[in-house]
DNA sequence: ACGCCCACCTGGAGGC
DNA sequence: TGCCTCCAGGTGGGCG
């Protein structure tokens, strides 16, 4: 599923079939994701006007205009799925299609999750802070916020890998399972150095690899590996550009002679140089 | 408090 | 073809 990148990819696909736009139907098709969807959902959004379409760590914030956010996440396997001009059409759907909005544009928008792991919910716009998604969330990766001192001080006196601990989305919000992989062989550190030994030099050298790959990442319009497509239905093609993910066996990138590993690190599968990464 | 393991779900790939 | 096992871009709860 979708990271920081696809996920950003996925708002920029929806914003101009959102923005300014009145909801004029909403079909909510079964009752849950992940979690309950919010009491009468389709209710409290049929009429409303989307006065914004942003992103938070792996979270999309529609703002309807009414002072209410609609909070999306798309799990593992969420997506959007844009239908031109097809407002008002005939009901026709595919499988796990959950719910449905059209719009005073002419189009529709529909959300496909196969796996049921991502979720909607509704809070006020002032509040976000105080919805428990976001609760404790650290700074996003391409913000100012985040820097070298700050990834250090996070990161001070922890025992886990600092594999696990950039999937802690308290530390840095946005990276998942194939970016850490990235960043940490762009950095030259091992994924199984303790995260304690990360502060000082080696955070200096993280926080611009972790930056740059999510901005390469998201030039590329994100990585299609299974799941994740655009918006309109194109796929990522940064997959082509990964350097350690998913390429178990192979010759390292970096050319020094070493090939690339697999390790299963807190259950997921990890990849990296030995050779390189210290 | 922290870190690990598991569950939550479905589908695709590969082995036999 | 068919069945069975393993694996997958995430996350939070429960346990030690």
């Amino acid at each position: 599923m979708p990271e920081l990148p696809e996920v950003e990819t996925v708002r920029r696909g929806i914003a101009p079939v959102l923005l300014g736009r009145r909801l004029v139907r909403v079909l909510q098709r079964r009752p849950d994701l992940r979690v309950p969807l919010p009491e009468d959902m389709a209710g409290r959004l049929a009429g409303r006007k989307v006065v914004a379409v942003n992103r938070r760590a792996k979270f999309l914030l529609i703002d309807l205009d009414d002072g209410a956010t609609l909070i999306i996440h798309l799990g593992m396997s969420g997506k959007f799925v844009i239908l031109k001009g097809a407002a008002g059409a005939p009901d026709r759907f595919a499988p796990h299609d959950h719910v449905v909005f059209d719009t005073d544009g002419g189009d529709r928008l529909v959300f496909n999750d196969p796996r049921r792991f991502g979720l909607m919910e509704l809070a006020a716009t002032g509040d976000l802070d105080k919805v428990r998604w976001f609760r404790g969330l650290g700074p996003e990766p391409l913000g100012n916020e985040f820097s070298a001192a700050v990834l250090s001080e996070s990161l001070r006196g922890r025992r886990t890998s600092i594999k696990a601990a950039l999937l802690d989305q308290k530390v840095v919000a946005g990276l998942g399972n194939i970016y850490v992989s990235e960043a940490l062989f762009r950095s030259g550190i091992s994924p199984r150095r303790s995260a304690h030994t990360i502060p000082g030099r080696r955070a200096e050298r993280l926080v611009p690899a972790i930056r740059e790959v999510l901005e390469a990442a998201i030039r590329a319009g994100g990585s299609t590996l299974r799941d994740y497509v655009q918006a309109d239905g194109a796929l990522g093609y940064f997959q082509h550009q990964f350097l350690v993910y998913g390429r178990e066996g192979q010759a390292c990138a970096a050319g020094c002679g070493g090939t690339i590993a697999r390790i299963v690190q807190a259950g997921r599968s990890t990849f990296f140089c030995g050779n390189c990464q210290k």
